[in-house]
DNA sequence: TTGTACGCGTTATCAT
DNA sequence: ATGATAACGCGTACAA
């Protein structure tokens, strides 16, 4: 079917050795049988077997970026960049989508070490953490906004300061005098959950508020998703006394908090206020623009692509951690009571 | 380094065909060895080499699916869907991100041609329609939004009526008395910023407007990008006599046209109103509910992903098109004149 | 039930 | 400058 590095060959009269240095350009080829080669190749149309080529030379130029939710812009802008960075070095970005379901993500990176993946840039569902520890002495590997604290891992980290970030935005809500503030968090087996957890829990301390797990306004779902966000928000509104103010700590489940809120009539700020870790796509264009700590996807798709690059060179190296400070952005989403 | 079939062979006591006879579960070995051959595997971390596997099969469980912008909700709503109907297949989903790039585009193709994909959906540049149409006889291909009408091309197709779509669109404005009717369209040489120029043409042809090249409240841009959207909304905006309503062919068009109308605080609809062809992601929470044809991204991924796959099972059988039917969503940003 | 041996398409080594 | 050939890791006839 396919045209071999033979039928090349035979096409051209060399011999495959000829062609191999021919489309690679390893040189010592005269130029015109080089044009020959050439000729053959656009003749039979010939392609390459990149599985037969990466068998010999044992690497790949594929870079796999596995993410746990590839509906979320946050990690699709962040793909842009990071594509844009490992291009110039020739290298091919793949996407592959866990849906934050622990089984995919093994079936994903078992395939990207199959493949011989040059490097990986991981958002883990950080249910693997044991066997990922293992694999990231394998093959170069960057997490990027949930993290693995075990000695074991080898890699580096870039993310946000969940605990400040959070913090900051509970803060803010108690200057504005509230004091029932409730927080709509997700599976604390992430790191991100547990941080921006604590960080709320630490600002409710400084008004003397015990946030655990009998804390009336506390939501944990299952999942970062827009529908968890909905279930969330249902429940805290079901509550026989309201909170005054919600925090949620991630993008997709405060899109879910806001369209629950619209779809009972639930007014933003009037009734309830809302906040956000991170930012939400065109939220500039919202009935009530939110207020958020900025989580930037860009510069964080940009230090991930740099360290990968850089360990790839020095693949031993010791593990690199970057922080992103989020900025507390005031809009409409919050009012003082 | 990696461990290969032979370790495993060497460490459970047998040869390399019985690993390879346990690990594909071809059947024909006895439960002990099987047992012994599954703890060497475990024991020396054996990842099969995916690479001298599909050498040797001839196939790959690997599906590419390559757009035009990752960004775009439209497509990564698409590649949820998608991915989970392959997934029961036992396929596998990559991404690959072309960003409207005619030369990202071929290379892309080019190595999901080199790994041996089993399929391939694609969202085309429309500029390698040529080279594209002969990979269509290599590969089960399904093309989605943009089509290639080239009676060479071999594969189906998922789109929206494109003309039908914006048709009603602009006679929704028509009908509410507009005549000073902008288009703010894109790149022409792609068959969808084709018909959507023509729908549009027509509806205003009914009200004796020409809309030629030299139809003063038309907008060709270069891509489908919000900033593009914003340019154009700004030629538009800067116009000696402004138009009364812009219709905008892609969501992510629209969104910069409101952006810019909102940076610059002109209102809709009250001074101008705006149509868009196709949904935008979260619109309902926009403080101007933008009216819009719909555009289902779950509709055209789940029957693109059911097309590869009976094409995967007679890749000879002949073309098929699917069509989706916008519906006109009347919203807030369309005023009567 | 298990093992031996060949070939997939490529690159790299060693001759020539 | 070019060619012959061994290896890469795997699956599979065929043999035992």
């Amino acid at each position: 079917m396919e045209a071999t590095i033979k039928d090349v060959a035979r096409q051209a009269g060399v011999s495959t050795a000829t062609v191999s240095r021919v489309i690679n350009n390893t040189g010592g080829v005269r130029s015109d049988t080089v044009k020959r080669v050439m000729d053959a190749v656009k003749y039979v149309n010939y392609v390459p077997n990149i599985m037969a080529r990466n068998l010999k030379t044992e690497s790949s130029t594929i870079i796999g970026f596995v993410i746990s939710n590839i509906s979320n812009t946050h990690f699709t802008k962040m793909a842009n960049k990071i594509e844009s960075i490992l291009r110039e070095q020739g290298l091919n970005l793949i996407v592959c989508n866990t849906a934050d379901d622990p089984n995919l993500e093994l079936d994903h990176l078992q395939r990207m070490i199959a493949m011989h993946a040059d490097g990986i840039i991981l958002n883990t569902t950080c249910k693997n953490n044991d066997w990922i520890c293992e694999l990231s002495h394998k093959i170069p590997m960057v997490l990027v906004d949930r993290n693995i604290t075990d000695p074991v891992f080898l890699g580096d980290f870039v993310g946000s300061n969940g605990y400040g970030g959070v913090m900051d935005l509970t803060k803010h809500l108690i200057e504005k005098g509230h004091r029932d503030i409730a927080i709509i968090t997700s599976d604390l087996s992430t790191s991100t959950g547990r941080e921006r957890l604590n960080g709320f829990s630490a600002a409710m301390r400084t008004i003397g508020i015990v946030v655990d797990d009998y804390y009336i306004y506390r939501y944990d779902s299952q999942h970062f998703s827009e529908e968890d966000g909905v279930a969330g928000c249902q429940y805290l509104m079901g509550l026989e006394k309201r909170p005054t103010a919600i925090v949620v700590i991630n993008n997709e489940m405060t899109i879910g908090v806001y369209k629950y809120l619209h779809n009972n009539d639930i007014s933003v700020p009037d009734d309830i206020s809302v906040v956000s870790y991170g930012n939400i796509n065109n939220s500039d264009l919202f009935r009530v623009e939110p207020t958020f700590a900025t989580l930037n996807p860009n510069f964080i798709g940009e230090k991930a692509a740099n360290l990968l690059l850089s360990r790839i060179e020095a693949p031993g190296r010791g593990n690199r951690e970057i922080i992103f400070e989020p900025l507390l952005v005031v809009n409409e989403s919050t009012k003082t009571l």
